[in-house]
DNA sequence: CTGTTAGCGCGTTCAT
DNA sequence: ATGAACGCGCTAACAG
């Protein structure tokens, strides 16, 4: 006896079927004409659309997906979406999947690789096309899932490291150093260092290694540093700069590990009277716009988010198969030198 | 002859069929496991779940989706991923669905009915658990798919309409008309107001009649207003003032329809010299964390992003089922006082 | 250019 | 507490 249909969708939700019979084809036809494959002539596909449209069909990915062993999305794991530098990247991508058939689903990790495997495994259950990451660490199980699955793979942000498929971002390490160099030439010499607690903030780290390169080279060291026990803001920075300033008021310089904590020292300057660049060199990371929309523009380092994020879905759309070599691509960062250092 | 295993899948990848097999129990049992649903005897599941865990099983949820026709995913339509208001939305929606089954999938409108029309459509092929849109106005197309479908959706931000089934966030109407009440109560009396090219913010918009609303009511109007030929950002609130004062410098408050845009106005006062508070009032919109690490904390009103965010998804899944009466839910907001107006 | 056939992997239904 | 059978809606493969 036939099982009653489904009791769980609309009424009448049309399917292909509907589709195909109000057109007078088969089915199959009315499928390549929704998925504009294969040669279809112009009066059979122009039958098949208008009964689209008589129909208001929608297609079921789900079948679709099933059937073809493959799916349309496109999993993005990030750290963050309070650091703005997340959902640039975002932004990037999504300009890179407009006008395809591909859909982003983002998944947020809190930093944390743990929490990026959990997720990771629930999104490869819906046997994304891509998985795009944040950075090149991940623990062994997800790193093993990603080599072994039949999707593109791109990391962000990190580009020093062994990549599985495809890395697309800056040299951090390389960022600190430059940072260092930069800040000695410009004459400061009493070096400070604000942190947050976010300790798997890779980037960060390699940045503070780089820059303490710089310094050793040049026969300096940091003075002081001071990690604020609590996530990056612009109040986090306000309030490690205090700190650091009055354990170490020969401090000539500081550096913050993004422009938000540095925006907040540019405030306790300002708040206590101090001149920034001539008393105290402020230091920051990214280059954001309200840095610069500032009187005196942010000293800081430009990092290129949006073109990482659209650079990396550009990339994983080239194949749908993994290529033998992989794929490490600089987008570089500049320094901007502003007017705070 | 039976045709060979798509050939697009890994060689070897684990269903259900064989995790019964290892188990040694049927696939019905080993998915009630899966889903953890149905009574199932402690060594049976211990069984089903070690074969889980010998073969690197994950679900396919593709095919779970096609069998019970419904999804875990629910969609999330965005205006925009630059305005930080949003991002914060989605980390409360995110919040809100961690530790559940469900997954959001992101979607980006640019502020166009059309473009959100568009992507509806593509995520309905999905079979969304349930949908989130930003705002009341819709296509009568995306209308009518919304109103139709087997799914909860929550319209987030507004409130002042006629939601399809849940609204969540706050009264910007209101919220305007406060604006101008608390600033005609402070003595402030010669308005100018900053805009942005942004056509499509119906929040904004709402703002800004409400404002007028309250300016009315007092026997006062806007004496100027300028809109910034691009999008919202601090830079544009800082050329917009420059602007507004060059024609206007009689005026004693300006209001900005949000706070990068009033925060770039503060930056305009530091740089000509411009007393906030005693010689020009400054009041923003959202109350971000950046505004108010400043020395001089920004004037504004405390839109809850997150909070709305959050209890938008906790609500959707309270009940599969659409309930027969609509929900709104206010989350209201807070003047902050500031000290810039 | 179009159609036929045969599943994709899972969950619902109903039976035991 | 567990299982058998069926089909969800679509597409790959191959034939014509």
């Amino acid at each position: 006896m036939p099982r009653k249909r489904n009791t769980r969708r609309s009424p009448d939700m049309p399917t292909l079927a509907d589709v195909a019979r109000l057109a007078g084809v088969s089915e199959i036809t009315a499928s390549r004409v929704v998925r504009a494959q294969g040669p279809i002539a112009d009066p059979t596909r122009l039958r098949v659309l208008s009964a689209i449209a008589a129909l208001g069909y929608i297609p079921n990915r789900a079948a679709g997906s099933l059937a073809s062993a493959g799916s349309t999305l496109m999993s993005v794991l990030l750290p963050s979406l309070s650091n703005i530098v997340f959902p640039d990247v975002l932004r990037g991508i999504h300009t890179a999947l407009t006008q395809t058939a591909f859909q982003p689903v983002i998944g947020v990790t809190d930093y944390d690789p743990l929490i990026e495997e959990r997720i990771l495994i629930s999104f490869l259950s819906w046997q994304p096309a891509a998985v795009i990451l944040a950075g090149l660490h991940h623990t062994p199980v997800a790193r093993r899932y990603l080599e072994q699955g039949r999707f593109r793979v791109a990391e962000l942000m990190d580009i020093d490291g062994d990549p599985v498929d495809i890395a697309v971002g800056m040299s951090h390490r390389q960022a600190g150093y430059e940072t260092g160099r930069h800040l000695i030439q410009r004459g400061y010499r009493r070096f400070g260092y604000a942190r947050h607690n976010i300790l798997t903030d890779d980037r960060a780290s390699a940045r503070y290694e780089g820059l303490c390169t710089s310094l050793q080279e040049a026969g300096l060291s940091l003075i002081a540093e001071h990690r604020y026990p609590g996530p990056s803001s612009t109040k986090a920075g306000r309030d490690t700069l205090e700190i650091l300033l009055s354990a170490h008021s020969e401090l000539d310089v500081v550096i913050f590990p993004n422009d938000d904590m540095a925006m907040g020292g540019i405030f306790h300057c300002m708040y206590a009277g101090i001149t920034v660049r001539e008393q105290l060199g402020i230091f920051g990371f990214n280059g954001l716009d309200i840095g610069q929309a500032m009187p005196m523009p942010l000293s800081t380092i430009l990092s290129k988010r949006f073109l990482i994020g659209k650079t990396a879905a550009e990339k994983l759309l080239e194949s749908r198969e993994r290529p033998p070599e992989k794929t490490i691509i600089n987008t570089g960062f500049d320094i901007i030198e502003g007017a705070t250092a």
